[in-house]
RNA sequence: UGAGUAGAUCGGGUAAUCGCCUUUUAUUUUUAGACCAAAUUUUUAGGCCAAAAUAGCCAAAUAACUAAAAAUAAAAGGAGGAAAGUCCGAACACCAUUUUAUGAAUAGUCGCUAACAGCGACCGGGAGCAGUUCUGGAAACUAUUUUUAAACUAUAAAUUGUUUUUAAAAUAGGAUCAGAGCGAAACCUAGGGAAAGUGCCACAGAGACCAUACUAACUUAUAGUUCUAUAAAGUAAAAGGUGAAAAGUGAAAGGGUGUUCUUUUUUGGAAAAUUUUAAAAGAGCUACUUUUCUCUCUGAUAAGGUGACUUAUCAGAGUGGUAAACCCUAUUCGGUGAAAGGCCAAAUUUUGGUGGGCCGUUUGAGCUUGAUAGCAAUAUCAAGCCUAGAUAGAUGAUUACCUAGGGUAGAAAAUACCUGAACAGAAUUCGGCUUAUAGAUCUGCUUAGACA
RNA sequence: GGGCCUAUAGUUCAGUGGCAGAACGCCGCAUUCGCAUUGCGGAAGUCGGCAGUUCAAAUCUGCCUAGGUCCA
């Protein structure tokens, strides 16, 4: 789990950068990504009942994009906010998998430090 | 030992690293008195007015009062038997006002419970295993009897008698087969009322509940044409294949109606056969009716039981099914759901809003152990214990080892290798029900095999 | 957290407890030089699943499954 201060929480954020964010799509994956002028990232997890019937599965996915985040939260450029969603293919996907796959759009936007 | 079935309990473990939530403690720092909007800022357009919103900052300063807040570290605790479905019942809160209509729910009895469409015990019903009774059949075989053939004995011989064998028939027994009845235990059972009323019961059928109309038959009447048609009335014994269901459950005896057959007599006929009329006797079937027994229901009485009910006797009646169709009877029920609901202080300039904060909110019809009462559900008493509380929503991720179990190699055991746990995630809280569930352990019952 | 609805032929939908139906689509034949249109004929259904009530269930009752929708 993120530490409070890298979550987001609020309805006003998330509406903000469901109108301003930019997007990024891979099969399993979503991303949305807007600037904020705290100096701190921060992140939300977004996993619908309609992709994942079970909410034992819905629980183990997030918790699982939020462990794979938590890991490179040193890595990540700091002011930003950002949104990850789940999307169809993600079932089938294991922990590995899904490690690399995020890592890979994470260098894409250049969202990494150097 | 294996299989089936029912019930109860459990529902992987250890270590390391990195993290989250709650509570407590310690240290350091110094502020805090919810949040948001309106003032400020930014952007676009613009000469201004004006319009829009998106994060972030400050609600302008001061004093008083209150006492904590943040960071770091440590410790403790942190998902279920169903947390699920939301099918019932409650607690709790507010709103209405008194429980009446309407409406809804429940439905054998007694008990348990805060309450219940729940649970326990019992009653009734269903189906029916083991078993048992009856009926019918029955191979081989056994017994008895009869007949046939052969042998033996007695005898001169036949015959008779005895014994054994062969073949056949009959009777009885008979492994066993089929059908029917009763049927312990275990199993199933939304189980008031159809004798208050209404509705429905397709097709078929005369008729599906005021049954017996109609067809076919006979008599009478009318119309015309011998004969036919029509209509009504009467007689009316049997029959009318249906259907899930057919009007009072079956049996016996008597009376009795009609009809069929046989015999005898009689009539017509020249005679025989056949046939016609009438009568008598006998036999078969039989509407209807009487009596007795049986079946079902109702009522009364007696006995047993808290009661549902059971048993016995007597009297009466003989009425199709459906209430999971309307309905009737008895009992119970006010509505809305945590997004319920409550609080958020004072001064200076003021006002509004908020899915902002806190409470409600985890000590409860609580859990564990023991004793007592009870067939049981359950209750009482004693001792001990505190056991998740998130809110874009914690309880996690990775790695290593082990384990229940599974697979492969092996004749088997040992062993080696591979794999590595089902259903499923709290959201105010309880009591049930229903549904999903790998595997393990224990207990009861049934059954198969082996050994003693 | 709570309420409601739907499931019937390949598709869209009807359907009083008693024979499962319509339109479009599909197949065959005819018409045409050929195609379309048109005409005739045909096939295609575990009525979402499992139980129960009933003589009889797509329909009535209960429990599940899968979809959809509403309040907030």
């Amino acid at each position: 789990m993120l530490a409070r201060e890298h979550r987001l929480t609020k309805q006003k954020n998330f509406e903000r950068i469901w109108k301003y964010g930019e997007s990024f799509f891979i099969r399993e994956i979503g991303f949305k990504i807007l600037k904020n002028d705290l100096g701190i990232s921060r992140f939300a997890f977004i996993v619908s009942n309609k992709i994942l019937k079970k909410a034992v599965s819905r629980n183990r996915f997030r918790r699982c994009l939020r462990e794979i985040v938590r890991k490179r939260l040193r890595g990540i450029k700091s002011g930003f906010d950002c949104l990850i969603i789940a999307r169809p293919g993600i079932g089938e996907l294991s922990y590995q998998e899904l490690e690399e796959k995020i890592e890979r759009i994470l260098r894409k936007i250049k969202l990494l430090r150097d």
